[in-house]
DNA sequence: TAGGTATTTAGGTAAATACCTAAATTTGTG
DNA sequence: CACAAATTTAGGTATTTACCTAAATACCTA
């Protein structure tokens, strides 16, 4: 793990938005988005940048970014990306700035 | 505690590398330099400069930014300000990426 | 293959960050 | 008080980041 890649990816607030959004997605979504929602791929790239307001390619390339540090897990389905969290990315960077940092 | 300005003040290599260098300053600071070194007051400034091999002002603000996110705890003692980590606040920052991001 | 939807890539501007040097300030001391 | 040491503040340039719009690509379906 990078850290700095990892600290790098989180350090906007759109960003950190996003994990909160992805860790509980049918408190943050609109249920309609949601009908054929599987934990297992997560929301799709248009879905959030709705929800954050900002530009498809904005939220893309932050997408893309997350998912390159490893706190995103995106997956290609037809025409959608989806994202979800990976948990174990997160609790490894917690572990790391609480014990080696 | 403001996790985004907490990040921010964490994402810089020369930032991170202080926060290490302080957890066990006898690892990483000339002997000479701590001879008078006190866990209560920590390191000063300019030991911190000349350890990143940066300016003296450029560490100057690094440190008064890091202590404004909680992440060190200054000390003016004298014409010298001291530095040392604030463990209390790194583990908060653990938990909260842990429980709450 | 044509056309539609979702996404990504390119390319641009504005703002923020990373540094530096010089000047100002703080604090101790003869 | 004058001078020295440590630090902070100011002010500048170069790089990075934050966004956007337009264009390109991917993938579906008729």
């Amino acid at each position: 793990m990078k850290i700095l890649e990892v600290i790098k990816a989180l350090s906007n607030q759109t960003r950190l938005d996003i994990l909160t959004w992805l860790k509980e997605p049918f408190d943050y979504f609109p249920a309609k988005e949601l009908i054929d929602y599987k934990a297992s791929l997560g929301v799709c790239v248009s879905d959030i940048a709705k929800k954050a307001k900002m530009s498809i390619p904005t939220v893309s390339v932050y997408l893309k970014n997350m998912s390159a540090a490893n706190l995103l897990i995106a997956t290609r389905k037809d025409q959608w990306t989806y994202y979800k969290r990976n948990e174990k990315a997160i609790q490894q960077l917690a572990q790391l700035i609480s014990k080696k940092l």
